[in-house]
DNA sequence: CACCGGATTGGCT
DNA sequence: GCCAATCCGGTGT
């Protein structure tokens, strides 16, 4: 059975919980007319305001931090390197701009579209073993930014009544935010134990 | 309005 | 393993 995520999911104030409670769910787009889904195997928790390593630290609104404020159930999608866009699930009630990351997934469905996308011939784990990756294989860009997830339109998460148990679960210090001074060393990258399609960053 | 640097990737040495 | 690619957000003048 595949469940659409509802909007009490995702306005839990505990982010960092949710970083692991999203880990075997399902990120499903339906874009330029190409459906594709694949089983989200890494992520990481960003809290506002303590943590230094968010973009809405000490609850910063700008233009682009805007839509993490929103209530949670939201796209934050944003260009990273100027290159590589990055997708993030907007999280807590409105007022509190948490979002998780979403760094890696496992080829579910549309696999022929993600393939075409990434200029890609055969399956490998190179398809969406990264956050700016995955982005690509299913269509995402800043386009999509402030959109909602509640609907099965264009993104949206399912759970397919996987179950993990704590011990299937890698904790780690996230990726690339050694600039974040004690954040840095925050256990809040998720990642399933064993699977292959996780990102090669240390 | 100029400058700095980034929640990354892939190609080349 | 190193480093260029590429652009814009955030900050300070």
């Amino acid at each position: 059975m595949e469940k659409l995520l509802s909007e009490s999911f995702y306005l839990d104030e505990q982010v960092v919980d949710l970083g692991e409670a999203l880990l075997g769910k399902y990120l499903c787009t339906n874009i330029d007319g190409c459906y594709t889904a694949g089983m989200i195997v890494e992520t990481e928790a960003y809290r506002a305001p303590d943590d230094k390593a968010s973009h809405a630290f000490d609850n910063r609104r700008t233009k682009r931090t805007e839509i993490m404020f929103d209530a949670g159930g939201h796209a934050y999608i944003y260009l990273c390197y100027g290159i590589h866009h990055l997708f993030n699930i907007v999280t807590g009630p409105e007022g509190s701009a948490h979002a998780i990351l979403i760094r890696a997934i496992e080829p579910a469905e549309g696999i022929e579209h993600m393939l075409h996308r990434r200029k890609m011939s055969k399956i490998n784990y190179r398809l969406s073993n990264g956050p700016g990756i995955l982005t690509k294989a299913l269509g995402l860009n800043t386009q999509w930014n402030g959109e909602s997830l509640l609907k099965r339109k264009n993104i949206w998460i399912e759970d397919r009544n996987l179950t993990l148990s704590p011990q299937d679960i890698i904790r780690s210090p996230r990726v690339g935010v050694d600039y974040a001074e004690e954040s840095a060393s925050w256990n809040w990258r998720f990642r399933i134990k064993h699977n292959a399609w996780c990102s090669p960053a240390k």
